[in-house]
RNA sequence: GGGCGUGUAGCUCAGUUGGCUAGAGCGCCUCCCUUACAAGGAGGAUGCCGGGGGUUCGAGUCCCUCCACGCCCA
């Protein structure tokens, strides 16, 4: 670096690695914990799925935020950048599950000699057992790798992150903040347990949340079914799900609806089992749906569960945590016939107890006629591959507002104080937090994640307390209930009567994720830099989000500080793929970015992520990188010719020009657009608009090459004693220098480069272009007389292409007609203008408006 | 059904509070090797600005309505 040397012939290749690693040696992105919280832009960074794939997606969004932060850091800011990455949870589990080919089982033993499966079993159910320590060791294990991918390709990107700050979601000072952060909130009463229905996925035996569903459209039928009344003819009704009718507490219909209101009061009896049950009415029940009337079955979905609450109706349930209907016959079954009939379906699972639910029904004549075949939405857990069945048990919930008018208005004024980026997207918040309609569930029945650090005294009995739990002291944290034992007790007291449990379930992801804020400015971990980050300045997330993250987010930073989390959160789209399909690994087509890189360079890919407006889903589009790799070559090239003026090819030495050189009257003039561009530029980026800062940059950037450098060229080949080419020297380096800042948060490694050809340091930590001392250079002068100078150049650029000549091809006369005032201004430019389109003779004319003809010579 | 977004050249997209003849890049056609750059340059063709209605001196832009597509939520 020390030597200056405008290189011969300019080239991207290997810039990437040389500046990556110059960044890490200088520490050009470590962030000074002295600055004061003024001045400080810190940045809450999305942790990447790390056990998921890597795909272009990532490289765009992440680009953005780098954009922004580059932006921040040289218009004066210290910014805070860390990484994180979040690997805690059920994505993480579900590719060891596969990777290896084994699955986590608590009640195996630990064997510390165990090694993965060659060849993992192809089928799940034929996947290894494991316990869990040793499940846990291979999440650790596969992370590993994982990250290092990650990290390879966001260094490779260019992004300016401070390295030495990087969390992850699943590291002891997150599970610390996480434990404490939650423990906190059941001391508030804000976090509560309570045996409910829930969501139950049962491929990954877990509960979820109602954040974490997804509807999928799935063919399924309607099943005529007649429930007897005495003395009076059947009752029908259709069913999706036939097989629930053991579970039936009810038949419901609309309370206006005039078919039903004779009904309402009395009872009927279930088919096949022969159990009365009332007719009940609820204004959730649909008229025009099937016949109208409808089963509660306890559960069979989110209607149910609101019908059993409200209706106060009984429990009925027989589908257990596996799926399968439970063996045991239930015990509002009175009848033999009954009771042999449950036999035909125990420990089926839901479709095959459907099979066997029909045929008994057609047997007994309650099913009546053939069942229609129609397509419905059905809950899926958005990881999961079977529907999701409602299942009761105890869990643990976090307030959301859900259940509370006064909590979710709190939440909506919390979203009303946040910048939002594109700004429509607080809608989508606010759209959320009304529709919210339970808490949060945070308890996952599974094993990879944070622990809740909670243990249960047992009574005599050996029946757990759940109404008192243990808390685990907060300098204790983290803890593993499972594997520690709470004080006062000795691990021999686990699981016996008078003893305690630990609670064996773990957070759910978001919940820690709610919390990377208080992660990355490490509440109660380190005071001082939180004094100093906290409450952050940007959040960048997708916008596919909100409901999850940034609004767990706003919700936790609301419990523990009263306060939102941000001063603005910016929400990137997605990349589609050229049809316009979300990229997803399981549509099978994503793009791995290692391979763009190689071939475009990470700033040609950089260039087409920052062109996608905010908010923007943008298609894959390979074009826009090659246009970033001219854009990257043309500026090399540019640069090479301006700043070659100013560096001595035999010394290196650079012969720095002053501003106040700078007369000539088109070099002035060229100034006004210059400082013009640097206000629209800080202006975009001030409303986190990278994509017009770019836009706008990039527009000048080409009209300056293919114009005034054109316009200037043959005077900055002149003698550099003589006020003219100096002028034009000097305005060269003002403009590539000014230039070189507005791309540089969009082109790191390219500006960089040229930036080492003649200045010192990194243009990473130099001072944002100021328009003001642009415009001081410039004076009364206006951009009149570059237009000017254009327009007539390309009238004669114009009149060679026409004539099909080439552009050197001299021009014999210049006949120019204009105003008097155009043409005093003319004269100021003419030099310039005939030395560019190689003007012999001109002549003037004093007219109305501006017209120019062009008389060519022999080539 | 509710909310949000999108619809501009063959393709990808700009178009800020309404304001001259609607722009760029890619692609296409013609030409030019010019001492920063042929991975370049000059020039050119290409549009019921989704449809309809309204406000206005003036609408791609504002209002109403309809259509199509996408996303989120019921």
């Amino acid at each position: 670096m020390s030597n200056r040397e405008v290189p011969d012939k300019p080239s991207l290749d290997g810039l990437d690695e040389r500046w990556a690693a110059a960044w890490d040696d200088n520490n050009t992105y470590t962030f000074d914990r002295t600055a004061e919280r003024e001045s400080v832009f810190s940045i809450d960074t999305p942790p990447p799925t790390v056990s998921g794939s890597l795909h272009v997606g990532h490289v765009f969004s992440y680009t953005h935020t780098d954009a922004i932060a580059r932006f921040e850091r040289m218009n004066g800011k210290e910014v805070f950048y860390p990484m994180g990455w979040d690997d805690n949870g059920l994505p993480t589990e579900r590719r060891v599950e596969n990777y290896f080919g084994v699955l986590c089982d608590p009640t195996v033993a630990y064997d510390p000699d165990f090694t993965a499966p060659e060849t993992p079993a192809k089928r799940r159910d034929d996947f290894d057992r494991v316990s869990r320590p040793n499940f846990i060791e291979l999440c650790e294990e596969l992370l590993v790798v994982d990250e290092e991918a990650f990290e390879d390709v966001w260094r490779k990107l260019g992004l300016s992150i401070d390295w030495s700050m990087t969390y992850a979601t699943i590291d002891e000072k997150s599970r610390r903040i996480s434990q404490r952060a939650f423990l906190h909130n059941l001391a508030r009463g804000e976090a509560y347990s309570s045996v409910a229905p829930s969501l139950w996925d049962v491929t990954f035996q877990t509960a979820v949340a109602q954040a974490e569903l997804e509807d999928r459209e799935l063919p399924g039928a309607y099943h005529k079914l007649a429930f007897a009344r005495p003395d009076a003819d059947p009752v029908l009704i259709d069913t999706t799900r036939p097989e629930l009718v053991v579970s039936c507490v009810a038949l419901v219909a609309h309370p206006d609806d005039e078919r039903y209101k004779p009904l309402f009061g009395s009872t009927v009896t279930t088919p096949v089992f022969d159990v009365e049950v009332p007719v009940v009415a609820h204004s959730l029940a649909e008229p025009d749906k099937g016949t109208g009337i409808a089963m509660i079955c306890t559960f069979g979905d989110l209607n149910d569960v609101i019908w059993w609450r409200e209706l106060d109706l009984p429990m009925r349930a027989c589908m257990g945590r596996d799926g399968r209907f439970e063996a045991e016959t239930p015990a509002w079954l009175t009848s033999d016939f009954s009771k042999e009939s449950y036999a035909r379906i125990a420990r089926k699972g839901a479709g095959g107890a459907q099979q066997q639910m029909i045929e008994m029904l057609s047997d007994s004549g309650d099913l009546i006629g053939d069942p229609e075949k129609i397509k419905h939405p059905v809950k899926f857990y958005e990881k999961g591959s079977k529907p999701l069945e409602i299942v009761t048990s105890r869990q643990w919930y976090i307030r959301n507002g859900g259940r509370s008018g006064e909590l979710k208005d709190a939440l909506i004024e919390s979203g009303s104080q946040i910048n939002w980026h594109p700004d429509y997207m607080h809608h989508r918040f606010d759209n959320w937090v009304r529709g919210l309609n339970g808490d949060w569930l945070v308890s996952r029945q599974r094993y990879f994640g944070v622990p809740i650090p909670v243990w249960y005294r047992l009574d005599a009995e050996g029946e757990p307390d759940y109404d008192d739990p243990i808390v685990a002291a907060e300098e204790s944290l983290p803890v593993d209930p499972q594997a520690e034992c709470p004080a006062g007790y000795t691990e021999d007291q686990r699981g016996i009567s008078g003893g305690f449990a630990g609670d064996p379930d773990i957070l759910d992801t978001w919940a820690t994720s709610s919390l990377t804020p208080l992660i990355a400015c490490g509440w109660r971990e380190d005071p001082d830099l939180f004094s100093r980050t906290f409450p952050m300045n940007l959040r960048p997330q997708g916008h596919d989000i909100i409901r999850t993250w940034l609004f767990s987010t706003v919700l936790r930073s609301h419990y523990e500080f009263g306060d939102v989390p941000w001063s603005d959160t910016a929400l990137s789209g997605w990349i589609l793929d050229p049809d316009r399909k979300k990229m997803s690994k399981s549509r099978g087509n994503v793009v791995v970015p290692t391979d763009l890189l190689e071939r475009f360079s990470p700033d040609a890919v950089r260039y087409w992520a920052a062109s996608a407006r905010p908010g923007t889903d943008t298609a894959f589009d390979e074009s826009q990188m090659k246009v970033g790799r001219r854009l990257c070559i043309k500026l090399l090239n540019a640069s090479k010719f301006a700043i070659g003026f100013a560096v001595d090819p035999d010394t290196g030495k650079v012969n720095a020009t002053k501003v106040s050189d700078i007369t000539n009257p088109l070099d002035l003039s060229m100034l006004c657009g210059l400082a013009d561009l640097v206000d629209e530029s800080t202006a975009a980026f001030e409303a986190f608009d990278y994509a017009r800062a770019l836009e706008r940059t990039e527009t000048f950037f080409w009209a300056f090459c293919d114009n005034y450098l054109e316009l200037v060229k043959a005077r900055a080949y002149g003698n550099a004693e003589e006020s003219g080419p100096r002028s034009a020297i000097a305005s060269l380096e003002l403009a590539l220098s000014t230039l070189l800042r507005l791309f540089a948060p969009f082109l790191p490694f390219t500006t960089e480069e040229v930036w080492s050809w003649w200045m010192n340091g990194t243009i990473h930590r130099t001072v944002w272009p100021d328009s003001a001392a642009i415009r001081a250079t410039s004076g009364p002068t206006d951009g009149a007389a570059l237009e000017l100078a254009t327009t007539v150049l390309g009238e004669i650029r114009g009149a060679k292409s026409s004539a099909k000549v080439s552009m050197r091809n001299p021009v014999d006369r210049l006949s120019i007609t204009a105003p008097a005032a155009q043409l005093a201004l003319l004269d100021q430019v003419a030099p310039d203008v005939n030395d560019a389109g190689r003007v012999g003779e001109v002549v003037t004319h004093v007219g109305d408006e501006l017209a120019v003809e062009v008389i060519l010579g022999e080539p």
